[in-house]
DNA sequence: CAGGCGTGGCC
DNA sequence: TGGCCAAGCCT
């Protein structure tokens, strides 16, 4: 039976030979494993991989990101979801610009002070860019850690949480923990996978728990199951001598602070009748005639199903005395940053 | 603190 | 196909 000595040296190794090269494994700067830590959050290295390229190249240092503006960081952002991590982000890079003099905290409670930095990310800033001994607990250690010891204590749970982040920190190799933190998430993410691990050629199957005992696919346990809400969008898409119509959804819902089209929300597949009767709320004239009306799609997010279709009508302005409707350009339009069905809708409007 | 927050890939 | 999962965080 090997102790958590041989197990992090195995891991170690296992690491040096199979690692990914990737762009944020190239330095330690702070800044830059900073917004490779953020961008990853619930996400995968292939989606994400081009949005690090992409800030990078528009933001080289933390400075620029702070100076950017919002809709600019947002833009940037479309398309990779969790659009708190883009806001967050922006106002960390303004604290640390104004406050820090645009020098990146350097201790793991400055680090987490930071807005949208929790255990996970700062621990991770830590020990990479700082080799601060801060252990990380991301997905990939839970699956990991439950697998290898036997643990069936949920990884959503309060005890989980704090079961699993001592553990971790108990197993940290504490002269190395950037490179050990790395191991086992690179681990976690290739070998140890979620479905179908490769155990039969794998450095710690002569140790695993779940292994001996045949609990590969019952491990880690979750608990949380999520409700479904169903939400039904009727989007209105007016076109005016090649300009359209947007405007901003603020307030703490889905897509905050992105673009769309005006929007008239039902709690179920409304009439039409009854859409157009709304219209008057949004500064649309209600005698308006609809030229066509889309088939309902469906987006699917985390917690919610958005059902949604595109209604549009006769060449007409808004009244924009009583509208926060924005008056948008033709070659302006692909400037603002909007949710995918919007982006998917723009690409094929009809310009009138 | 349990629930809310996007999108895409996999089987 | 629908459900699960992916380098979590905020309230």
């Amino acid at each position: 039976m090997a102790d958590f000595e041989q197990i992090k040296g195995r891991l170690h190794h296992w690491y040096q030979a199979n690692k990914r090269q990737l762009p944020w494994r190239e330095t330690t700067d702070p800044y830059f494993i900073w917004l490779s830590e953020v961008i990853l959050q619930q996400t995968r290295i292939d989606q994400g991989l081009a949005y690090f390229r992409r800030f990078t190249e528009h933001y080289p240092n933390v400075k620029l990101l702070a100076n950017a503006s919002e809709d600019e960081v947002l833009k940037l952002w479309q398309g990779l979801g969790y659009y708190s991590r883009a806001r967050n982000l922006h106002q960390a890079a303004k604290t640390i610009a104004q406050q820090m003099n645009g020098n990146f905290p350097d201790t793991y409670n400055n680090i987490i002070a930071l807005k949208g930095v929790g255990e996970y990310t700062a621990a991770a800033i830590a020990s990479i860019s700082f080799n601060l001994p801060h252990a990380v607990v991301d997905g990939n250690v839970f699956r990991v850690l439950a697998r290898l010891f036997g643990i069936d204590t949920p990884i959503d749970s309060t005890a989980g949480k704090k079961l699993f982040g001592e553990l971790a920190a108990e197993l940290l190799d504490h002269h190395h923990p950037g490179l050990h933190n790395q191991a086992m998430m690179e681990f976690g993410a290739l070998q140890c996978t979620p479905k179908n691990p490769n155990c039969t050629n794998c450095i710690l199957n002569d140790c695993c728990i779940a292994l001996q005992e045949s609990k590969i696919d019952k491990l880690p346990v979750k608990q949380g199951k999520i409700k479904i809400r169903h939400r039904y969008f009727n989007y209105i898409v007016l076109t005016d001598d090649r300009h359209s119509y947007l405007q901003k959804r603020t307030g703490n819902d889905i897509w905050k602070n992105l673009f769309e089209f005006p929007l008239v929300e039902a709690g179920e597949k409304t009439e039409i009748d009854q859409v157009l009767k709304q219209l008057d709320q949004l500064g649309i004239p209600t005698e308006s005639q609809i030229l066509s009306v889309s088939n309902w799609q469906k987006q699917v997010l985390s917690h919610q199903h958005i059902h949604y279709r595109f209604i549009q009508l006769e060449q007409t302005s808004p009244k924009t005395d009583r509208s926060n409707l924005i008056r948008v350009d033709q070659k302006d339009i692909f400037k603002f940053a909007v949710p995918k069905p919007i982006e998917q809708k723009l690409a094929q409007l009809e310009w009138i």
